[in-house]
RNA sequence: GGCAUCGUGGCCGAGUGGCUAGGCUCAGCUCUGCAAAAGCUGCUACAGCGGUUCGAAUCCGCUCGAUGCCUCCA
């Protein structure tokens, strides 16, 4: 266990707290998953990813991490009353597809585009419909506890009553008073006994075809029953670290906060955890607005918001560059400004072997090292971060310019260091794959080139190296002329 | 309407009582056959108005503007 003192900002306090795990060496942490009725959309994404590097944070302390993310599969109440309707259901509806069909579908394409940001895969990924069973468990266990009542095949939370004993409100900062008094007039008619009740269990019409049998008769969970189920299972009554998105705090966590209480009289969570939205346009992504970008159409630059294709290493670096916190608008500006970082990043880590050593280093590595573990230690600051690393980039190049000087056991820190943040925290993946097969026949068809050119410069033929040099960077292949020879990198 | 968050230099984005991000862009210099790359130098900002303080971008109040939630949403 690394000895640095992590703090967090927990939505619950407002406050940054000392992290302090209730297993000393085991962290317990559930992050809201994605909906499964559609592709997700880079506003979803970014969510993931920031609960990836906390995750890769966590394992890099040396905390034994289970981390659990659900898959929404069921489909959820879509509208309150009588227009609710499932979203899986109504696409299977229009696709022709089983809902199952659906939803293997699109879990998918989320599994492909995690992968593609080099997201680690969560410990358990349980789904809602293999959960069925837990949640019916759980309504019985709130009615038991008088905070539920059901009514014509549903069963609903009795928000007011539980408010008597607890604090419904408590994480998103609502008083249930002024939600009362805010209370809008709905035309449909609804079984609620009060507005701000929610559905934990709801009858299933007779079109619909996503059905379980249940003490209440034929129906589906509500839509915040599946993570209090999934998560109490898997983590305990109480763990460490609850994530989502800042969307989701109210009402969907606080009512998992309610549920939980409900039945086993326990605050569920100790660190709540909300990352914020990328906007678009300065609006929120949002399938339902149409404002929203797919990650694959730019990895492909096959949409009309960007100049050009960007990579899924890039536009998870230009995430990080963000603190999760704090909203991030996305544009093709930002994209290429952190596009250019991050090449000169990867071009410094690779120089990073071709340094000499000397007896002594012109800069306190130690320090350095220090700084890079207080910002991520600061409730994961990696923007902060990032800066440190630019700062070692500055270093390295002058190294290679034999400006600065670096001992032998210093570089190997430096290079340790560099190699933990850049591929294990941030999970960041160097584009020029120098590994693959493939990558090595271009550096070895490309330093042919170098060498060609550099004869035709000895011979003053300067029409020719400059047509090589040219050439190739009109094909993305840029030389670089430095002390010790030439290098190259791919734009 | 209610609850919350935010407004930082040409752009993106950290910071959150005194030192001072970082990236991109731009200008000059060094290097170079010329470039590029790299390095060096330069560009000093915190929406507005009051207040607290020896001192505020940072705390408090108000005003203006934006966003999120209150309905499915990461």
């Amino acid at each position: 266990m690394k000895q640095h003192e992590l703090f967090i900002y927990n939505s619950l306090s407002k406050k940054k707290e000392k992290f302090t795990p209730i297993h000393k060496d085991a962290v317990g942490m559930y992050v809201c998953g994605p909906t499964v009725y559609s592709n997700v959309h880079l506003g979803n994404c970014r969510t993931f990813l920031s609960f990836d590097l906390v995750f890769r944070y966590l394992k890099h302390l040396g905390y034994k991490v289970r981390y659990v993310r659900n898959i929404t599969d069921a489909g959820h109440l879509e509208n309150d009353g009588e227009s609710g309707d499932d979203p899986i259901l109504k696409k299977a509806r229009i696709e022709q597809l089983e809902p199952m069909e659906v939803v293997q579908k699109y879990t998918v394409d989320f599994h492909t585009i995690m992968a593609k940001f080099n997201a680690l895969p969560p410990s358990i990924e349980p789904t809602a419909t293999g959960h069925i069973y837990e949640q019916i468990h759980i309504v019985e266990k709130i009615i038991e506890e008088g905070l539920a009542y059901e009514k014509n095949g549903s069963v609903y939370f009795d928000v007011l009553k539980f408010n008597e004993t607890n604090n419904y409100g408590k994480l998103s900062g609502r008083q249930i008073e002024d939600m009362i008094a805010n209370t809008r007039e709905l035309a449909a008619q609804t079984d609620k006994k009060n507005p701000q009740d929610f559905a934990l269990w709801k009858k299933a019409e007779p079109q619909h075809i996503m059905r379980w049998p249940s003490p209440w008769g034929m129906g589906f969970p509500g839509w915040h029953l599946e993570c209090t189920a999934m998560s109490t299972k898997y983590l305990g009554n109480n763990f460490d670290i609850h994530g989502g998105g800042m969307d989701l705090k109210f009402p969907h966590h606080e009512c998992e906060i309610a549920q939980a209480e409900a039945c086993n009289h326990t605050s569920p969570v100790n660190y709540w955890m909300h990352a914020n939205m990328l906007t678009l346009n300065g609006k929120k992504m949002s399938k339902s607005t149409r404002n929203f970008i797919l990650p694959m159409d730019m990895f492909t630059g096959d949409n009309d918001i960007l100049s050009k294709p960007f990579s899924p290493t890039v536009t998870k670096f230009f995430m990080y560059q963000a603190h999760y916190r704090s909203i991030l608008d996305f544009s093709s500006e930002a994209l290429e400004a952190s596009e250019k970082g991050f090449n000169r990043l990867m071009d410094a880590h690779r120089m990073l072997n071709e340094i000499t050593i000397s007896e002594k280093s012109t800069l306190d590595i130690k320090s350095w090292v220090k700084a890079c573990y207080d910002a991520m230690n600061d409730d994961f600051n990696s923007p902060i971060l990032i800066a440190h690393l630019f700062e070692a980039v500055k270093f390295v190049n002058s190294l290679k310019e034999e400006k600065e000087t670096i001992s032998a056991e210093d570089l190997e820190l430096l290079k340790q260091t560099i190699d933990d943040f850049l591929f294990d925290v941030l999970g960041l993946e160097d584009n020029v794959s120098e590994n693959s097969q493939d990558g090595e026949k271009l550096t070895a068809a490309v330093e042919l080139l170098i060498q060609l050119r550099n004869t035709a410069r000895a011979n003053k033929d300067f029409a020719m190296s400059d047509k090589i040099r040219d050439e190739l960077a009109s094909k993305g292949i840029q030389l670089k002329d430095g002390k010790d020879g030439t290098t190259f990198s791919l734009n």
